[in-house]
DNA sequence: GATGAATGAGTGTTCATTCAT
DNA sequence: CATGAATGAACACTCATTCAT
């Protein structure tokens, strides 16, 4: 019996990542992706269930891997602030670093196969973030409103600051990133 | 010869819409659109070069009501926090009484077409809010930090905050929107 | 606009009889009649909902020009041993003269697909026979049993002999039929 | 070295019948078959050389048990009727305990696999049967037609009856079969 | 202007079979 | 002997677009 090709399934999830940031994520068959995988359609099968199940296994893999490095020197010992704006700066870190993988999950996030992730099982590797924002919401370090509120002001900006798309005309440095930490600070401390 | 027929061609778009918000972007094909706009798919070709055209230019007329509602009752003799928060709040209350429009919108500008708008033109539309962020930069009241920041904390969270996908569990009442306009202005005040 | 091109679907339907004869039911895949009926494959779907319309209603179509076949002449005030047998032979005629056509249904009847036609309503046009036959038991000219059985002795008959597949060594002509009656009559004469 | 597994092999042909009898001729692939034989798709081919192969294989084993239990107690002495009135008994016995058998072989009869078999190798297995009949003919006890129009009156009706998709409103008991065979015999009889 | 017919190219998926172990 | 991985070719079907009327 031939074993399991692990290359290939990397392989394919690779393609698929590629192809989502060439052409898009609708514009990704299953027939290009395995082009660029340099695998026959029929061997996608072998590793997932249908198209769906690959590009939701790819997005909860990236996922991952973003969450690890988002808390990557993660200390809670740390002062309050510090902590947040080192996952605020190792986020851009990422995403400059990883531009395939963040547009990846931009565009399947705005896809209806997003509704398919079990959220749960996503947040838990954000788990440690979301605690501390609760300590700062009982030592009263940040203001005292709902968990989306602060997430859209503190999470979300990071996403639309990366995105090319959407802030065309700015320029990612350290400088520009700490400026929007700030505004994001700003937001939330009480 | 009769003219086009201006009652087809809104029927038209307002079947992209609907067809959007009822199966997504993604699925909503041209004979689909076709159908329930009671049309036939080539009379679809009449008004538009093709699907991409039709979808961009419905994503034009729709951003166009959009930034008519968000402006309404704009007043720059008002104080500035004032203009900001009336603004912020007729965001929330379009997208409220026009949930099918402001969905379109989400899921175009996360689609691949979304590169073929002329953004220039779009944003003339907004110009109002535009200059008075400018003039608020000027006269010391917000930061002095490049626009697209601005946008990402006053702008995009009314987008983050409406949409139900992304905020699952917050419900928004007058209370919520306040609380939330707040942040936004501590991001940018001075 | 374009009409319909009735020939077009004529030429679907023959093309499935035709190919059904040639290399089976099993095997006639949408793209193999398509391309034998000289027609894109999409063209199909305008006149069939899907595969199983479009065999369904070939089957029908074909089941009724039959029945019309095998009632040709029929009057029920001829002796009734003769409107049996004018029946039996003209089902040999037909069979002879639309091998296809018999084929088919042969092929369809043994098929899954057989289980979706309304059989109801394709009773209705075998209608006077059956009537014939009931009225042959109430007279006691033929046996008091339930109609599946006498149909088991005069109609499948024909259809068993007719199939060269089952009766490969039998040769169909005047002789062999009008025996093969003689057979049927005895079966279920009283 | 190993011996080819024969338990393996017989749960391939079990597995063949009952899905058959499941899904269908037509949907049965070579890998379902496998995954309900509990066995990897190569394996099925170190026993048959390809899927034709095992359909063929699996009908001749089938109508060998078939014709044992068809001609189970027969007995050439006995009168003539009784002989075949055993036989016609025995075959709606064996249908009613095998019917996945029995199913399997009329899907497998309209299939275009059935033109595979060796049909004479088969016959030899029905041969008592098929010389009693001949020994009836010259006794002048059965009337002297072709054999194939003999077997559509006394073998055929048989496989009708027996088929619930063809005589959906019969129900087969003793008293039916027995009726029913005296249409055959009165057909046949001299 | 408006239409439904028509289509080649594509979709996601399964097929029977072979390969490497 | 036995296997699961691997595949090219096929499957039923839909697409955006054009054609003829």
């Amino acid at each position: 019996m031939r074993i399991k090709d692990l290359n290939k399934q990397e392989a394919i999830i690779e393609a698929t990542i590629l192809l989502v940031n060439e052409i898009g994520f609708v514009s990704s068959s299953v027939s290009k992706i395995a082009k660029k995988a340099n695998v026959s359609p029929a061997t996608l099968y072998i590793y997932y269930k249908n198209k769906e199940d690959l590009l939701v296994s790819t997005y909860v893999e990236v996922k991952k891997k973003m969450s690890k490095a988002l808390l990557n020197g993660f200390d809670d010992s740390m002062p309050f602030r510090d902590v947040l704006e080192k996952f605020w700066k190792n986020g851009f870190k990422f995403v400059e670093t990883n531009k395939a993988l963040f547009q990846y999950t931009e565009q399947f996030a705005n896809s209806p196969f997003s509704e398919l992730v079990n959220q749960e099982e996503l947040e838990k590797h954000f788990e440690p973030m979301i605690k501390i924002l609760h300590k700062g919401i009982e030592q009263k370090v940040i203001k005292d409103v709902p968990f989306d509120i602060l997430a859209t002001f503190i999470f979300y900006p990071m996403l639309i600051l990366a995105n090319s798309k959407k802030c065309k005309s700015l320029e990612l440095n350290n400088d520009t990133i700490e400026v929007a930490f700030k505004l994001a600070w700003d937001a939330i401390k009480l």
